[in-house]
DNA sequence: TTGAATTTTCAAAACTTTTTGAAAATTAAT
DNA sequence: ATTAATTTTCAAAAAGTTTTGAAAATTCAA
């Protein structure tokens, strides 16, 4: 397959893969063209290849920037600003856990806390099953917490190697 | 709180939650209605708990059962058909685990397979950030699709037990 | 400073997804 | 077989999200 057809078919899918993951389609778009970008891409050449307006170029290279996942470059002499991505899987993926955990599970773990303690009689099943599936899950999130950590820290030689012996 | 409170901030915040995770809101907040029932429930009981739609009630439903997280209950003597979740957490977790794996990581990993054998020297820098871009992706998802078989394959307590160590 | 290049913003338009509700289909009791 | 209860379907409406593009703001070189 030729470079071009490759290049596109990446970036499509990588852009579909994201929506199931709630990324929007661009960002994901945005994010796979500089990933295979050897060198870092301005504003203008984002817009030319993904075909996409100025302003949406803009935005989404904003989140992708709170996301940590893309950082611009200041190239010497050169006016215009260029970007760039993080290009070991390994780091982008270990970022994204760490966002994710602070701004879906942290704050998941912190209502299901409060949720635990409901009033009431323990014998009535309605809330012996609601305070059972409650803390069920808080468990398993807080399981699920400690491990991720664990990644985040990790450095990645240590991990993968870890993992594979333990997998294996 | 009282257990009307609670069940309402759970229920809404677990379809929050989905919406992050490509899960449409309605269908997490029946899924968590469901999970704190400690009975089948009716169409009509989700309809009105929920305030929504019999189609869409439908709808979800039958996404829901397809994922296999909820299932349909015959209860003798009753016409109408009721519905139940999945009630243990950690079934829960491999199930979507199962699911998303199949629908969603091993068609990406056949599509990187093909994309990794693109044409041209590979001293060309553009088609060499493509193809290890291409590769490291795929080695991380064959590495996690190696994992996630494993616990989805395991039993619960082995895991979590095995876990437990590993990562303390 | 000035002004040209560049980036940012944001209201409106385009697009996508979800929801509704009524009609059609199915089911099961009589 | 008939009928009433229930479930399913799906076109249209509503709601939600993303994209555009032009105006405003910012930046920087001269």
């Amino acid at each position: 397959m030729k470079l071009s057809e490759a290049k596109k078919q990446f970036i499509s899918s990588w852009g579909a893969f994201g929506t199931h993951w709630g990324i929007n389609k661009t960002m994901a778009q945005i994010h796979a063209l500089l990933m295979i970008s050897p060198d870092p891409l301005t504003q203008d050449d984002l817009m030319e290849q993904l075909s996409i307006s100025r302003g949406n170029v803009n935005m989404n290279i904003r989140d992708l920037i709170n996301w940590g996942l893309v950082d611009r470059v200041i190239i010497p002499g050169e006016r215009k600003e260029y970007f760039t991505a993080e290009k070991d899987i390994w780091k982008v993926a270990t970022q994204i856990i760490k966002e994710r955990k602070k701004r879906e599970l942290e704050p998941m773990l912190k209502l299901l806390d409060q949720l635990e303690d409901v009033d009431g009689d323990k014998k009535d099943k309605n809330i012996k099953q609601f305070v059972d599936t409650v803390s069920g899950i808080k468990k398993f999130g807080q399981q699920a917490d400690k491990m991720l950590q664990v990644m985040v820290k990790a450095d990645e030689n240590w991990f993968v190697g870890a993992l594979v012996k333990f997998f294996k």
